[in-house]
DNA sequence: TTAATCCCTAGTGGATTACTTGGGTATAAA
DNA sequence: TTTATACCCAAGTAATCCACTAGGGATTAA
């Protein structure tokens, strides 16, 4: 019923990829995006996007690269989502119906579940390989 | 980012109009659709897919229409909405990133806000209605 | 018999998606 | 000063989906 674009899906994957680098200065787009199988132009696409959404910074030339804008723990997945695809509305606002109060606090929760910094992702990535490999 | 199709508006509206008129047998598509500003032929063609999905039955013929398949308490918004524009799924399946396990948490907190019966619907629309009219 | 209603298929214009292509421009390092 | 390395930008595009519209056919109660 909803899914995310594709365009969310890596733009979510390269901020997560910058937030663990952070401290390491800017990441080249090309790297990140073959890194995790992006196609590297249309990557630079989604990264000029969150450029202009002021999430993320980037730097021309040789050694240069994207770095974000912000640190990790004040950037939220709901920001990178609402920069990609704009923000979540469940219903368009012209037609007005008995069910727009159902809908519009539906929409308050989803929103709430995506209030997850970058920091947190990584912690919880963490956490995560750790229940796997103990699985293993 | 995320949105509801048309299709999925209707079909809720039209499910929670049957749902309120359960006790008084089948209701015909015509009047429905006319009643929410919904394009006629195309409800009907919402009303086939719930009938294939078992959320409705169909009644042919002069003072035919449609009704509910089971009680109001037994039919989810979210049973409409995966019948309507299949089930919900954050991410496709095909590709797999690091953070499948974060999105596949968050599809199953969103499905658990749909968790509410049409039942509840009717109640919650009243006590809209009732908050609206005392603030006015 | 007839009017009302559901049933079914096909078509369609517009928008969106997920890219690809092919350059241009700034910058650090040689 | 040259050059390699990156970002920057605009256009095009095939495929798919969306929200209908159109137009008949089949069934049933009255």
């Amino acid at each position: 019923m909803f899914s995310l674009s594709q365009k969310s899906i890596y733009g979510v994957l390269a901020a997560l990829e910058l937030a663990k680098r952070y401290a390491d200065g800017p990441q080249n787009s090309r790297c990140v995006a073959e890194d995790h199988g992006i196609p590297c132009n249309y990557l630079e696409q989604v990264l000029a996007q969150l450029k202009r959404g002021g999430i993320v910074n980037s730097f021309r030339g040789s050694q240069g690269g994207y770095a974000l804008a912000r640190s990790p723990q004040e950037i939220l997945v709901k920001n990178v989502l609402e920069c990609l695809d704009g923000s979540l509305s469940l219903v368009s606002d012209n037609k007005s119906t008995v069910l727009d109060f159902f809908w519009h606090d539906a929409q308050t929760r989803i929103e709430a579940i995506l209030d997850v910094s970058l920091a947190d992702l990584i912690v919880a990535t963490r956490q995560y390989d750790n229940v796997v490999s103990y699985s293993i």
